[in-house]
Order: C-alpha cells, then structure tokens, then sequence
DNA sequence: CATGGGATTGACT
DNA sequence: GTCAATCCCATGC
C-alpha cells in the first residue's frame, strides 16, 4: 500500500502538506506549487451554505475529490479535508508540470510550458479532469502522490485570489520563489 | 420555474 | 487595464 498524504487534519495544514506533492491523472502528472484553504466557517467557502447537493462531498470523508464547474467553462479540482461532518477542502491551483507534457500542450491549445498548469482551470484542462471525478477517491483515478521531496518547500502565504469575502484569511499557499504559480506573491 | 452569482481564462484596448 | 464566454447550483417566488 502506497504512503498517503493525511487529509483529516486541519485543512490549512492540508493546504501547507500539500505543496511539493505531485498530482497525477492517467499519462500526466504535476508537482503543487500553489494551494488555497477553504472552510465552512467562512463564507468564501461553498459549504458556508451548509449541506446541500453541492455540498454534500465536502462534508463527507477526508481523502476525495470535490471537482466544480466555475463560471460555466471550468473545473476546479479540490482535496476534501477534515473529518467527516466538517465541510474543508483545499483548491489545487498550480502545478509545475512533469509529465505527459505533449499531451497537456494538445489539451490547452498552447505551447509555453508556463501555460499548462498555472491556472486552477488551466491544470485541470492539462491532465483532463472534468466534472465526472468529482466525489472520488484521491488515489483513484487522480492520484496525488506523497512529496518525494529531499527538503519540504518553503511556503508563503498570502490572501486567496478570485474571492470576494474572507479576504482577510492568508490562507493561499505558495512555494517560495516558484515560477510556476497562477499569480505571483505580492 | 426564473434568476443571479461566481475559488477563471483569454482576447482585446 | 476591460470584458465576454457559459453553466451549475442555491435561492426565492
């Protein structure tokens, strides 16, 4: 049984844990560089609603995919976290990518290796996540694979980008001087 | 059943 | 810098 990242604690942690570990769907794969925290206790969170069908996926068990259709065009991949009954997940939003890059290039249309995965929507697009993963298993058919990593990365934290509440909360997560991140840390 | 709002991106001025 | 594309879902009548 291969190692697992633990998603059952605080979901912040998650987000900082989750740095360095290297997501992989099918032929391609990518390394996180940048993650963002959610939480129910907070209203940018799509569980501060509670329990509903959207939600119900956030508040089951830690260790899922919870994948969601943004501004009608794309899919947003995020890790369940916090035990069951406490709706938390962590939005992957870039990867450095590692693998299969001819076939993230075919997928996005677009040839800079900058351009594949540093977008929460550009990443999925890459390794062809869609909806139809959304509420299953991480270590599934996406995979996210433990950090291989000599040394952990160090993280910066910033305000989550896109949102409109809770912009007070640094619960963005980067790894130091990456150039492969959506937006960089101010 | 109608409405409104996005955890975004790419094209364009 | 501005702006449209496009659809899922929660909410309210």
């Amino acid at each position: 049984m291969s190692p697992q990242v633990n998603y059952s604690k605080s979901v912040v942690d998650v987000a900082r844990d989750l740095l360095g570990c290297v997501v992989r769907h099918g032929e391609t794969a990518g390394r996180i560089v940048e993650t963002e925290a959610y939480h129910h206790s907070e209203p940018a969170c799509h569980a501060y609603v509670g329990l509903t069908r959207r939600t119900r996926v956030l508040f089951g068990p830690p260790g899922r995919a919870y994948v969601y259709r943004s501004y009608g065009i794309h899919s947003l991949l995020n890790a369940v976290c916090e035990p069951e009954g406490v709706g938390a997940a962590v939005l992957i939003r870039a990867l450095e990518p590692l693998e299969g890059l001819e076939l993230m290039r075919a997928r996005r249309g677009r040839t800079a290796v900058r351009d594949l995965c540093s977008g929460p929507g550009k990443l999925t697009e890459a390794l062809g996540i869609g909806l139809e993963l959304d509420d299953t298993p991480l270590g599934g058919a996406v995979e996210i694979l433990p950090r291989d990593l000599v040394e952990a990365p160090i993280a910066v934290a910033g305000p989550r980008i896109g949102i409109t509440k809770a912009i007070d909360l640094d619960w963005r997560f980067c790894v130091a001087g990456s150039r492969w991140l959506s937006r960089p840390v101010r």
